[in-house]
DNA sequence: ATCATGCGTGTAATCGATTCCACGGCGTCG
DNA sequence: CGACGCCGTGGAATCGATTACACGCATGAT
């Protein structure tokens, strides 16, 4: 693979001037220029980006860990991030915890080895020591989706609260007054957060959040179908289960069916996360959407903000509330409105 | 950040002590290992890769460049690729081409320009110029579940042929007699088998396979959804639509419910690439699935071969019918055998 | 005529690792 | 007792780029 010695040779100049003209360097004769640009395109030479980013201290790459990428929220999301970094001349790598804090570690641990410019993280745990160290070290981060408290970086995520108030009032609208809830880890702020709202929803409606009502998960579909088939053995169980991610909603979707019981007549359903399909499942969920696409996109900016030396800012934005057949409203088999 | 002449001076020796003690290089006296590993605990040192990688030539990281992130089997696909690959040493970064040529090119030239140490492809289409030239480079390069013509490098993929006989053979001891298919872009091999054996599959049983049958799709959910509406409005509609893929299939359910029609009662619905919602759409739906760890196992490994200068193999593994109530055979609502 | 200015260019240092080569010291063998 | 070989180590070259600095030459001002 030809080095930009060998440009230099072909085209008679010093490897200086052939650089120069690469990083359009104003000082160039317009004749060396053309010299140069014949013979890059006759060598077919490409700048080596590890021999730069050693010389230049920057990759001009994004790393960005995420807990779960067979999740398709977290898939949309990376996505997205990876769009809107391109737009910003960044590459992303993206690593995948698959929810485990060992895997996270690893990822992050090689990201840094590699020299990424900056990180984008959405934390599968409450907080290993290794990314307080990162954070610490002065690695520009930004937290999207999930944080964690204590930590001083700039964090881009959605607000639940409002849309989680909107689900009870229309459940409790319906006639539904014991309603349950499959939570997150609560090592993550998404875990805590929604069953914060959903508590707090309940409250104000004077509806009771008996401890048997709230469900341990982890954000995988098997937890789903394990809290909810714990709800259903119940003396009285719930009218209603919300689901804190749409993993765990497909596992209760699940267990229902495999008690025989439908959805919504005897037991409704709904979930936080909205994903395309929610549309196709029977009966179609009702769901929480985020603004996926303005999350990824704010936080590539806030990192890229905190890279190039500007003040990042933290941003939150509104989720909403999707009804649809599954939690019993929408009686119409209504086109999606995404 | 504390770079290997830190961890010489704190340990009393040269660099290239400390570095024969980092590669476990046999001729360093246990006194200067001890010295060495308290100095790089003390710094908290970690090898700088980038420096690594560009007096090595390698970089233990493979490229992988998919056609679409969202679409599930792709999804799936590529965490496989990276626990394999992580397995064996190497970290991998995901290009997403969007099936779009554009921007597969543009991911395969930024992997380069990374010196990736090799590169795990799934072409979106027939074959860029670049493509080309950077298998005729030398670049240790494998196809997976797609791959082009002409070009001389290693294929890891399933065998839909089987399973989609099985499928025609199915529908027609259904009674049905009149199929059709959503076909993927021509210019991937995918698109075009996957046709090929519906055809025979067809023929073999003497059924027609008229042109009006046959639609054409991207692979992507609005493909179907059109292709599936062309069909509804024959004089003549078929009986059944099997789509290529998992998306294009999302494409037709939505076309076939927005004309108010019910499967599998009024139309029939299969797909290629068998994903874990398909249990829990209204209907399940009946697909063929491809044995996407192993593919993905077979891919790393036949790419590790190559460039470890052993000599890969091709790999052809079979997929299989797994039938579902879309298609009308299993009348009971069967638990998934996934 | 002289000197400062500036432009285009090349030389060389540098980034952080790896690795070839040489050197000093010690043990072994003839 | 001298020569040889081996072991542990350090010096220095190297990978492929970027960039500070210096130099030569032309131009313009004084």
């Amino acid at each position: 693979m030809a080095s930009i010695k060998d440009v230099a040779a072909e085209a008679g100049v010093s490897a200086a001037t052939v650089s120069r003209v690469l990083n359009s360097h104003p000082s160039v004769s317009e004749e060396a220029r053309t010299r140069v640009l014949a013979a890059v395109e006759a060598l077919g030479y490409r700048p080596n980006a590890v021999a730069r980013s050693l010389r230049t201290a920057q990759t001009r790459t994004l790393g960005l860990v995420i807990s779960d990428v067979l999740n398709p929220y977290f898939t949309e999301l990376a996505r997205f991030v990876e769009e809107e970094a391109r737009a910003l001349g960044y590459s992303v790598i993206i690593g995948n915890a698959d929810e485990r804090p060992d895997l996270q570690d690893h990822h992050i641990r090689t990201l840094i080895d590699r020299r990424i410019d900056g990180l984008l993280v959405s934390p599968a745990d409450g907080g290993s020591p290794l990314m307080r160290d990162v954070a610490l070290s002065g690695t520009p981060m930004v937290f999207v989706d999930r944080w964690i408290p204590g930590i001083d970086v700039p964090v881009v995520r959605a607000d639940g609260t409002g849309a989680v108030k909107d689900l009870v009032a229309h459940l409790h609208g319906l006639g539904h007054r014991r309603l349950a809830i499959i939570a997150g880890p609560a090592a993550t702020t998404t875990g805590n957060e929604r069953v914060e709202a959903f508590r707090a929803a309940m409250r104000e409606l004077g509806l009771a959040l008996p401890d048997a009502y709230i469900g341990q998960g982890d954000f995988q579909a098997a937890s789903g179908r394990r809290a909810t088939e714990r709800f259903l053995a119940l003396a009285e169980p719930p009218e209603v289960v919300f689901a804190a991610d749409n993993l765990m909603a497909l596992g209760a979707l699940d267990a229902i069916r495999a008690h025989g019981l439908r959805v919504p007549d005897d037991i409704a359903l709904a979930a936080f996360d909205d994903i395309p399909w929610f549309v196709h499942t029977d009966p179609p969920i009702t769901a929480i959407a985020q603004p996926t696409a303005d999350l990824a996109r704010a936080a590539v900016r806030a990192l890229a903000d905190l890279i190039e030396g500007r003040t990042p800012q933290s941003v939150t934005l509104p989720a909403r509330l999707v009804v649809r057949r599954s939690s019993g409203g929408a009686a119409t088999n209504q086109r999606s409105d995404r």
